[in-house]
DNA sequence: TAATATAATATAACGCTGTTAGAAAATCTA
DNA sequence: TAGATTTTCTAACAGCGTTATATTATATTA
């Protein structure tokens, strides 16, 4: 008998009406407004409920960061198997990174600790991991065309990294202005400054 | 008589204590452990006491984020005034940014929403434009030298802080290893790289 | 110096938070 | 249908930011 199968979907679909609705809220009036008491509310339970999903609100919490570095995971990885040469995708990687952190702006700031609890590394760290990891790939493919070598990958692709997180951090703490359009025209000309500069660095 | 100034002094060496007991506290145990009771506590007081000196506990942390900023700016306006050619001063001007990170970081972190109350912009852009002023003095005494054209100051310089935060938050947020030195010296790499591609650009 | 006015500070409480113990209700099994 | 099991809720706890009210301490004046 399906029963327990039943169930079991059931308590499946409840765990991500929670998560949505933890969503929800953050969308709606910021993480500040996301409580116990209104996730319970908005799927129509009691709080305590809550509580036989997940060990506690720090724990949904981290458990939707750790979804948000899948789904940049995702969206880096579709840029980087796109078409165009490696420049290119390599290029279109740093874009794929900052759509997402634009279409997704409160999943995004969670992710990086912005007005709630603390990042869970141990739930984070393999997927973003990930994101280097698909970031270095396309470095090495684009220095094998140019036929360079480059002195320290990972420390380019650390680089990298925190010049997209950073812009995009300035710009939505409000520091700049231009919004989503100007954030990525600036990256994608700083990215390019970078690999021009590692091309001459790497040609030696 | 001085009796007033003598009371004037010592309610401003109480907002002193309160702004120090918060960041005491957060330097010892986090922002979250910051709290009403437990500020009032440290200074001996009863909590509705911090209600004398600020219009709520939001006030209190925008206040350092306030000092946090005009800390930051005057190290950098130090490292640009310092000695050395325009482009030596700024690289020291990264590196003082970068230190200032390390050296407060509970304060950094504040000033960028880490963990706490949202960035009050009110209070911090006119501080946070000055450095962003001190940048662009010094990129601009380095065109100058270099003779050649920068063709958006601005950009450059916003490029370059998100460069520097990037480097720091990633870092503090444990996705890259290796603290404050590694940092500091992927952040001098990536300035005179971009400073060799500007300088490409703008010889036309 | 004593009485009064003023300023400084404390106590107690409100509604909210995350969280848990224990009771009640619903569901499955036999 | 009766008993066992799972699911869910009610009620409560301590701690949070905040405020109204009461109290104490200080300064001014007679």
């Amino acid at each position: 008998m399906g029963t327990r199968d039943r169930r079991e979907r059931q308590k499946q679909a409840t765990r991500d009406g929670i998560l949505s609705a933890a969503l929800q809220i953050a969308r709606m009036e910021g993480w500040a407004a996301v409580t116990v008491r209104r996730v319970a509310e908005l799927i129509e339970y009691s709080p305590p409920i809550i509580y036989e999903y997940f060990a506690n609100k720090d724990a949904l919490l981290e458990e939707l960061q750790s979804q948000g570095f899948a789904l940049l995971a995702a969206a880096t990885r579709a840029a980087s198997t796109g078409e165009g040469d490696p420049r290119e995708r390599l290029l279109n990687v740093g874009d794929a990174y900052l759509r997402f952190a634009y279409e997704q702006p409160e999943l995004y700031q969670i992710m990086h600790g912005w007005n709630s609890a603390a990042v869970s590394l141990e739930k984070t760290l393999p997927k973003a991991t990930q994101v280097a990891e698909i970031v270095q790939d396309c470095l090495e493919d684009w220095a094998a065309v140019q036929k360079i070598i480059l002195p320290d990958p990972t420390a380019a692709v650390e680089t990298a990294w925190g010049l997209m997180h950073g812009l995009v951090s300035v710009e939505m703490l409000g520091r700049i202005g231009g919004g989503e359009e100007r954030v990525r025209q600036l990256a994608r000309q700083a990215m390019e400054d970078l690999l021009f500069a590692w091309h001459s660095r790497g040609g030696q």
